[in-house]
DNA sequence: TATGAATGAGGGTTCATTCAT
DNA sequence: TATGAATGAACCCTCATTCAT
């Protein structure tokens, strides 16, 4: 205090800016999950991260640029989380065919650990923060939804029909329009989730997670590999967001 | 009406009191869907209403009961809308006779007309304002939900897996869980929507909300109806919710 | 109802109107002793008087209005009751003599009886009451005073002061100011209630209260009877008030 | 001040806003005297303090806390010289010797002297305005007794007792209940006030003031010094209060 | 006369933002 | 850069009063 070790700084001053800065990102985020856009105050956020008031208003301008990275850095992790999980969804060739013949399904099998792992995340609580906040403010900032997915609307549903599509090519699946299927898959998995949870409010229990999960497998595959293959056949093979 | 008497009384008086309370919800509703619930304040709806301030709160007390009974109001008339097109969801057993072994497909057809209409329905600026504000302040009004979808979790669902069942018991789907199916017909429908018309934020066009139900009914009777007798059994049987 | 006797009318139609007029000032004064001038609302005075808000104004006109008559109407009540008790402060000449040199004091028991009256008053909820609101509203309606204990500024103080007199004629007190001597017995009596009842707040026993008036009245009377003669002369005989 | 530094830093500051508290106290009390509690209004209190509207609500909080914060700082301040003043009542026991048989009085010029400047400060407007709002609010807030005159019910009383007792045992008085005697000596010096001011309206000249004080301290003196020894045995003994 | 609906004004409180240190 | 004080605008709500029946 009195004989200053001048401060440090290069490097450490930096971090120390950085972690401030998450902070109060992280705070913001807390808070406008808590309160809403509007019913959130900045002083509360600044509490929360332990800064002074000014000091938000200096590391990330005034409320709406705050609520923006916030949303956006929010967005980023949970994005992120989603994808790894998508890229998850190879089968491989050899487990196919060691288990020809037999009772073992690798494609069900790998469908389901995706499915659970996918649904896992859509459950958290952060991840239903995130959603209801996109769907409370969409209306006043647009821009909201590319800044928090990504640019490209939906990175997750193109990544997935990614691998329905090698799927496909494998013959481990039914030719059909990948796009459709990963929206299809991904709706079987999470559209059932937001009436269980009430919106998030409530915790689901693991086992009937997995129950969700497994249903929509079954249904999944029945549709895109065990139909009868004259049946109903669909003509929507345009581009599903056109 | 007619007659045109000098001015209604009496009856005509109470019904004009109906009338501005009416009023008054209405432009509740349609200023918080654009406001949010803080974002909203009463000084607007009351201008939108073409009534003075106070006269909001002799008509429906302070902020929170006037958001709740907007809500309330705009969710009865949803669900209502909703209730109906799910009841339409039956199959003239003599259609089914009269076209064995022809091309038409009645339970096909069925299905889409009513999944194009549900669609329809889910697709309307006020419902997707109503989930909006559904998903925006459940965290601080948890009794929303309720009030909005009316008591009993989601009589939607049930509806629908009344008539799922009547569907499977006279042979035209397989034999399933009826809630279970009534959840993926509607997670088929009604999940492609959301990230396609970015949270009701983009008008969708007709012809793409057709090709979503089309390929959700497509897929549905893969799964419910054509699906190879032996694969993939479910074992989940059980009732959805526990 | 239908048949309609024409509503009574005359005597009772206007004893009707006079009852109403009491229970709004009854009301009124409850609720401004409540809730203080401001702090009262008039509906609350029309709720607890049972008539609708725009009767209190047919009646007795605004809130400033109302609140005058309020304070008048419950000031002539408690004045009258006081004025009545002091003038019941008389020592019966026969009764004095038939007890000279014997040990009742009928002076001091004529004393203590209406002291204990007058406590017994003014320690009333209403007399507190009153005097609060005096208080409290003194200095934005200064009329009030008048109003309230009625032409002349303090009745009590000179009924007392003639009863005085009259006793120190028939030489049961010292010569004397009976200004004064009133003056000082009405402090002795009342001036320790104010810090005993906590500002009326709080009930004061009746033993208490006695003790109180049996002080004042010894007192008093060592004072104004019982003192040397020729000790500390008191210079003042002016008027009281000036 | 004299040397004139270019605005005073570090200490200065924080006078600053000591300054600007008790500036804002200052309105406070002088405003709630004028408006009462429920009349005055924040922007007000904030105009005659010379901030803005929310430094009130900074450095005292709400309204009611401020009120609080506001009577307890005038009425330490009045309760504070009216002790003072209470402790000044002593007699010199070389005075009482040294004028034996002449015609100085000392007890009584002590007692005239302190009655008279007790009564000066009772008359104070700010010691009114005070004892009007502790009326006026008193059953809204009745922590407001002990938050205005100090924890313990009345310590001007007690005070005041000390003496009495003192001058009781060196026998400038006669044996008494010291707390009864100051109890009886108040009342008979303010309890004339009240209806003389006007309940404080009214401007009470020095003279009409003196006047009382001469009464209360000649009526006191003849009954706790002069009265006939034997006469009218006051039974009560006890501490007044219980 | 009595009522219930309607009004416009005003007050307490909160908040995003800026200033001075 | 970080802070704490200060600000002015805005919002929810209450209230005294009037209008139409």
């Amino acid at each position: 205090m009195t004989a200053a070790a001048p401060a440090p700084r290069g490097r450490a001053a930096s971090r120390g800016r950085i972690d401030k800065r998450q902070a109060i990102l992280d705070a913001a985020f807390t808070v406008f999950a808590n309160r809403g856009y509007a019913g959130a105050c900045m002083e509360e956020i600044a509490e929360v991260a332990g800064v002074a008031k000014h000091t938000v208003y200096n590391h990330l301008g005034d409320k709406e640029s705050l609520f923006h990275a916030a949303m956006e850095a929010a967005g980023s992790a949970v994005m992120a989380e989603n994808l790894a999980l998508a890229e998850q969804l190879t089968v491989d060739q050899s487990a196919v065919a060691s288990t020809a013949g037999g009772q073992a399904d690798p494609v069900r099998t790998r469908l389901e650990d995706v499915g659970r792992l996918l649904l896992h995340q859509c459950c958290d609580p952060r991840s239903w923060a995130l959603r209801r906040l996109l769907h409370a403010e969409i209306t006043r900032f647009p821009d909201l939804l590319e800044a928090v997915w990504g640019r490209g609307a939906d990175r997750l549903r193109q990544t997935l029909a990614d691998r329905m599509a090698r799927l496909s090519l494998a013959g481990l699946l039914r030719p059909c329009d990948p796009v459709e299927a990963a929206e299809q898959f991904l709706a079987l998995l999470t559209g059932p989730m937001e009436a269980r949870s009430q919106l998030g409010t409530r915790p689901v229990p693991d086992a009937e997670r997995e129950l969700v999960a497994h249903a929509a497998v079954s249904t999944f595959l029945r549709a895109y590999r065990d139909a009868a293959p004259g049946a109903s056949p669909s003509p929507s093979s345009l581009p599903a967001t056109a």
